[in-house]
DNA sequence: TCGGCTCACACCTTTGAATCGT
DNA sequence: AACGATTCAAAGGTGTGAGCCG
């Protein structure tokens, strides 16, 4: 199977996102290609950066005319574009459970989506070099339509059934331990298993999840400020839609920062995926059973297995019954039921826990803004940032946060205008970091949050 | 009729608090 | 009193299958 490292080994193992190379591989067609280019990213998609409550959808722009579609997922091979938005030299990323996706990625990777919430399986796990060790740096992800088509499983295979929805407001989730410094990055991989995927839309906020209490069970609460903060745990997809998952990388020194010192962005083939409500494709149930902890009870020698179900059912049929329990005890460890094939099911392995003193950073000074609780009863008033806000600064040797209130919102990025033919645009508008995210202070944030998305308690997320 | 979606369910892992022993 | 190991319960993550809906 295609393996691009083995194909390009100059590159390493991670692919920032750009415009194809000019004549790079003829071998690849044209077309192709171009789904590879992300015309969209141009879309100052990080200024849409928690834009959940962006009114109107836009119609996924599909000029030029749709790329022929591959057969079935897993066949593509398009070639890697060294290339990155704004470079941050040497910085090199790597899917550190890249066989677990190829082996996906073989059949069809499918990615449940509901209502509440899905995480996906396998997640996106990265290892990163190159970072400046002092410099901070955010971890961002993001997920994006390959192309302009909805599709059909047609009992062997996926095909494409007309045209794609509407496009969804686009979401950014934000690695909980953002910012951290480029040490912290680099000491062992970074996981987004926390990332959820969502077909909602209904949620008034957005991106927030609505839980409430500091600290215990609700938004994060930054006690520095004694304010709230807002994270996205979940990124709105059409189903049946194919989707590309993204990881950029920003150097700053706070979500809120008003400098920081660029950005590269990484996808990776093999994480393609199509969003369903159901599974479609048998091959790949059995693939998520055997793999995912989470579905152990449906292997083989489980109670939930398909054997335990019918057989269930039939007591059931035949009345009560004495519960049976010696035929459930075949949990024998070494048997195919027992793999987890790795990766996602040692997340939370606590030897990668960091040194203690990492998960803490010293805090920065405080943005200012207007208050997430502001935003909480007027949403609207917090959208569509003034253009005259600070931009980026190109040669940005990291300065310090000046610690100021910001005039409207926290922070702002701004895409540099793209070489010609690059297919960014020759001048992006002020990106918004939207504020109501972004109040309240550094990360991580100062109290123990188990299990939500602000978690970046006592377990690290690695 | 059919494809897609939602929901309840049983089973499982993860997580954190409580308890106990040293 | 402090620390680490163990136990326990709650929370939450799984796929399944029936039923609903357009």
């Amino acid at each position: 199977m295609y393996h691009p490292r083995e194909l390009y080994p100059s590159l390493g193992t991670g692919y920032r996102l750009g415009a194809p190379q000019p004549g790079a591989d003829s071998s690849f067609p044209p077309a192709l290609a171009e789904g590879y280019r992300y015309p969209d990213l141009d879309t100052p998609k990080l200024d849409c950066f928690l834009s959940g409550i962006e009114a109107a959808p836009r119609t996924l722009a599909a000029p030029p005319p749709l790329p022929p579609l591959p057969p079935t997922l897993g066949t593509e091979a398009p070639p890697p574009a060294p290339e990155s938005l704004h470079p941050l030299p040497g910085v090199s990323l790597s899917l550190d459970n890249r066989e677990l996706w190829k082996e996906f990625n073989s059949v069809g990777t499918e990615m449940i989506i509901t209502k509440a919430g899905r995480r996906m399986f396998p997640a996106c796990r990265v290892s990163v070099t190159g970072l400046d060790p002092e410099a901070r740096y955010l971890f961002l992800l993001d997920v994006v339509p390959v192309d302009g088509a909805r599709y059909r499983w047609q009992g062997r295979r996926w095909e494409p059934s007309g045209k794609a929805e509407p496009r969804l407001p686009d979401r950014v989730y934000i690695h909980p331990d953002s910012p951290a410094t480029g040490a912290h990055w680099m000491r062992q991989p970074v996981s987004f298993h926390r990332v959820k995927l969502t077909n909602s839309t209904l949620d008034p906020h957005g991106h927030v999840r609505p839980r409430l209490g500091p600290p215990d069970k609700g938004w994060g609460w930054d006690q520095g400020r004694g304010s709230l903060l807002f994270l996205p745990s979940q990124l709105i997809l059409h189903s049946m839609h194919k989707y590309q998952p993204r990881i950029h990388l920003v150097r700053a020194a706070q979500l809120c920062s008003q400098h920081w010192g660029g950005v590269a962005s990484f996808r990776f083939p093999e994480t393609m995926f199509i969003s369903v409500t159901a599974y479609q494709n048998p091959r790949i149930t059995q693939l998520k059973i055997a793999a995912n902890p989470f579905a152990k009870g449906f292997r083989e020698n489980g109670r939930n297995c398909k054997r335990e179900r019918d057989a269930r059912v039939k007591r059931k049929l035949r009345g009560p019954e004495p519960v049976a329990t010696a035929t459930y005890g075949s949990d024998a460890p070494g048997g195919p039921c027992d793999s987890t094939l790795g990766g996602d099911a040692r997340e939370s392995d606590p030897e990668q826990a960091p040194a203690p003193g990492e998960a803490a950073p010293a805090p920065a000074p405080p943005c200012g803004g207007p208050s997430a609780e502001a935003y909480l009863l007027h949403p609207a008033a917090f959208h569509g940032a003034p253009g005259h806000l600070p931009t980026r600064n190109p040669s940005f040797p990291e300065a310090p946060d000046s610690g100021r209130p910001a005039p409207y919102s926290a922070a702002f990025l701004e895409l540099q205008p793209g070489p010609p033919g690059s297919g960014y645009p020759a001048a992006a508008p002020p990106a918004s970091f939207a504020s109501h995210f972004l109040q309240g202070g550094p990360f991580p944030l100062p109290y123990p949050g188990p299990g939500a998305y602000l978690d970046v308690g006592s377990k690290p997320m690695y």
